[in-house]
DNA sequence: GTCTATAGTAAGATAGAC
DNA sequence: GTCTATCTTACTATAGAC
């Protein structure tokens, strides 16, 4: 019984959100054309319509499946399994920050046809729209607890924990982006974390 | 004598340039279309292509503009007047840093809507183009070229020094692009430039 | 040098057959 | 549900009058 209506159009679906994401990786999101997606999925042009309104509307789709697999935020790893109710998260630890920057680079590997089109998108809305900096606060959100709890705690940050948290965000973001999608990619995961974890924690004085 | 054909042809290009500068940040590069500049410049349409075979020959026209300026690169402020010849730039000290990332934000400051868009065009060329990671180690070389002397120097840093310089960068025009467009923007640029700077500088653990 | 008018192109979106 | 064929729109780019 692999012929119902009903699972012909959900193989249609999946080939067509498939296909997107390999295309989206390939072209980037702004320049893919709908042909692009389904020609790439080996389907006729109208079928798009059929399952989706736009390539905006795939875009959230992607990006909900995405939440739905559990990846949830882009920079909070607290729902880590085994990881015990209470724990303090103390960004200034360098355990904890690497981490931090870990999970959020994890996510954006495993996920990036999406988040590189997410990007794509809220630089093609202009700098005027504010979309740039919305999306930068929005997702260090949990960067920016973090931060004021350390800060209520007494320690000394470089600057208000929102500006803080975005200028981090900003960073992994950016540098993922153009690093990630590398086919020879001069560095590895592992030398880019602890570069970056260094850093944050003790600047280009405080040396590795 | 303001009326020969040569004046008017020069008037009608800056009004252009200077058209196509103001759209550019507002509607964003990509989104901008020929006609909402010959509109915003008062011209007819076909004039556009007396000027300039297309809206990226005129981007790299605003780009030579803006080097002939003088603001030379985007983070080298080795040739600020008075410098001394032969001064030390100590990216470890605070003042020299704090002097690059100010000279670097100025630049983008002054210059945002060239700087914008030239973002804009390497974020839309897509991720597989590995455009974004090009442009960031271009734009980052005088960082590189002043970090590799601090490391030959003795002192440690966090990582190889293009990645170090790269992943500066990437904060420092990610955040550039984020903020300087906004109409009501929630931090000063001193407030910016002094968070920045000290957290490049000591990193979240060393405090302001 | 600049204008108006229009040709050309590419992509989004839909209608109706199968 | 999916296909082919087509309509529509928006923009780029050019031609020719002034």
């Amino acid at each position: 019984m692999t012929g119902t209506r009903r699972e012909k159009s959900e193989q249609t679906l999946a080939a067509l959100k498939e296909a997107a994401r390999r295309q989206f990786l390939e072209r980037g999101y702004l320049n893919t054309k709908i042909t692009d997606i389904t020609r790439a999925a080996g389907r006729a042009t109208g079928v798009f319509y059929d399952h989706f309104a736009s390539k905006e509307a795939l875009l959230q789709a992607l990006l909900a499946d995405m939440h739905a697999q559990g990846d949830a935020e882009i920079a909070g790893p607290d729902a880590d399994g085994g990881g015990e109710g209470g724990e303090q998260h103390n960004l200034a630890d360098r355990r904890h920050l690497h981490a931090h920057l870990a999970a959020g680079w994890a996510v954006m590997s495993a996920n990036l046809p999406v988040v590189a089109a997410l990007y794509e998108e809220s630089v093609a809305a202009g700098p005027g729209s504010g979309r740039a900096w919305q999306q930068l606060t929005q997702s260090t959100e949990p960067f920016r607890d973090h931060l004021t709890e350390l800060r209520e705690a007494g320690h000394p940050l470089p600057g208000r924990p929102e500006l803080v948290a975005a200028t981090m965000g900003a960073m992994l973001s950016s540098l993922a982006y153009a690093l990630l999608p590398l086919s020879e990619r001069p560095y590895s995961d592992a030398e880019i974390l602890d570069t970056l974890t260094d850093l944050l924690l003790h600047g280009i004085a405080g040396g590795s």
